[in-house]
DNA sequence: TATTTAATGCAATACCGTTGCAATAATACA
DNA sequence: TGTATTATTGCAACGGTATTGCATTAAATA
């Protein structure tokens, strides 16, 4: 199936741009209100998913955010650099941090994913 | 209001204390159904956390597991140790593991909580 | 410009957790 | 032990969120 470009989709992915952080299914729903239908931010959404555009990512308040794949891989994202994400329980900015998460399981496991996140106040809501 | 034992409670409370690990939602769903409603399930869970007898831990695949509380104070839960939570994505168990998250923040930002997740498989499954 | 079909909006559906309410039953007390 | 109180339960209804079906619209291509 051959995509096409639409306003929707346009509008969105200018929204994920211009933001610079990932931005959660309710933030891109306030900011889209009355330009498009709930279900066509769905749809957008998960079509970029699909893409290789951005991924979805599941935060420490259950809530999936979106992020553009920047330094993604064909096959992995970035986020398999087990590095901690942030979010700011004051502006509900996420962010990658540089810090890298170090473990050592037990004998006998064998790791497949590492969800690191750590909520806080960022440098400007400190 | 004081608590009242029923059958209801026992059930789900032994199922807790038999299966040693956190339990999410629908495991404990699957494992009485027929015995008791939906809706009591979710009350009696409910209940068990704000009687300090459970904790609510949202995992890394966003469902809320349920762990007795064993070595939890008043106030704060065991899980403020900022310790790695390990799932299983083989027989789903959920487990803390001892080893400490450690982390440093850049400049300026604030520490409010940790919630780390490891999946893969237990010295049982692989 | 005409054709193809991806994308959209709307309505309907499914899923999950909660709430209201009447009926039930666990506890306290006479 | 029997009765009164009221926490608990089941059922139905609700609210929020994500998905699906389908007719319509419009982006891409010839």
């Amino acid at each position: 199936m051959r995509r096409r470009n639409t306003p929707a989709k346009s509008t969105i992915l200018t929204l994920l741009k211009d933001a610079g952080t990932a931005l959660s299914q309710d933030m891109i729903e306030d900011k889209v209100k009355g330009e498009m239908d709930r279900v066509t931010i769905y749809r957008v959404l998960n079509s970029f998913c699909e893409d290789g555009i951005t991924h979805r990512i599941l935060a420490d308040n259950g809530k999936y955010y979106f992020a553009l794949c920047l330094n993604c891989g064909e096959e992995k994202h970035d986020h398999n650099h087990d590095h901690f994400h942030f979010r700011c329980t004051k502006c509900e900015k996420v962010e990658c941090l540089d810090e890298e998460v170090t473990l050592t399981l037990p004998q006998g496991y064998v790791k497949q994913t590492i969800s690191s996140w750590v909520t806080g106040y960022c440098n400007n809501c400190s």
